[in-house]
DNA sequence: GAAACAATTTAACGATTATTGAAATATGGA
DNA sequence: TCCATATTTCAATAATCGTTAAATTGTTTC
C-alpha cells in the first residue's frame, strides 16, 4: 500500500460519522446495507451529508456502492481494509514475531 | 475503545508525517527513537513541525515519550495501536470467524 | 557556577483544506 | 404523474498545515 492511499483511508475514518458508518458496513458483511438502514442503524438523517460521508469513504478505497433498484448499497472492502491494518504494523518490532496480525477478514472470507 | 478515542487516534495518523514517523516507532520496538533519529531517518527536519506531529501522536494515545539526558525518545504504545485495530474490525461480518483478528504486536510481546 | 552549545518546544502568522446546512436535482417504482 | 430514495451544488464556517523565529531544557567546558 502507498503512503498517500493509506492517510486518505485513515483521514476518511479519522470522523465520529464515517467511523460509526464504517464499522457498521464492517459488521454488514459483503451484502452491505442501503443508505436508508445506513442512517436508521445510526439514528442520523439519509440526507447530503450522510452522502458526502459515504462517498469520502468510498473514494479512500474503504466501501463500494452498487444500485439495487432506487435503493444504493455500500459494503466494506475488506482487501483494502487488510491492506491498511498491514501498512500500519508492517516489520512491527523489526519484524520478530510480530508480523501477520491481519490474517482474516478478508472478501471471500467474509462473503 | 470509546468511538471519540479512535477519531482522534486516526486523525492522529490521517498525516504524510505523522504516518511515516508512527510506522518508523512501530519498526523501532520499545526502546523508540530520539526525536533527532526521527528527523535523520524521515529526512526531515527536527523543528517545530516534528514536535507538534510527534505531540499528536501521544495525545492520541499512539505514541509516549521519555527524557534520556537531553535526548527526548518517543515509542508506540502497542496496545492503544492494537485498541485501535480491534476496533475497526469489531464484530467483523457479524463475527463469523472473523474475530482476534489483531493478537500479536502487544508491549509484553514487542520489549 | 556561568557561559556556550545542542536538542527540543512554544508561539504567531497566513494559506490550504474539510465540514456543514439548505435547496435543487436526478433516478427508479407504483 | 407522484412519491420515495439518493445525490449534487454552493456558500459559509471551522479546522488543520507549514514556515519562521524565539524560548526552553539539559549537557559540557572552562
Amino acid at each position: 500500500m502507498e503512503s498517500k492511499l493509506a492517510v486518505v483511508a485513515l483521514g476518511a475514518l479519522a470522523h465520529e460519522t464515517r467511523l460509526q458508518i464504517f464499522r457498521l458496513l464492517v459488521r454488514a458483511g459483503s451484502a452491505g446495507l442501503s443508505v436508508g438502514k445506513i442512517a436508521e442503524a445510526l439514528a442520523i438523517e439519509a440526507n447530503g451529508r450522510l452522502t458526502f460521508h459515504l462517498k469520502e469513504l468510498v473514494v479512500a478505497g474503504l466501501a463500494s456502492s452498487r444500485q439495487e433498484g432506487r435503493f444504493v448499497f455500500y459494503s466494506t472492502d475488506y482487501v483494502a481494509m487488510n491492506e491498511l491494518l498491514r501498512y500500519l504494523t508492517e516489520d512491527c518490532c523489526g519484524g520478530l514475531g510480530c508480523q501477520d496480525i491481519v490474517e482474516s477478514c478478508d472478501a471471500e472470507h467474509c462473503a
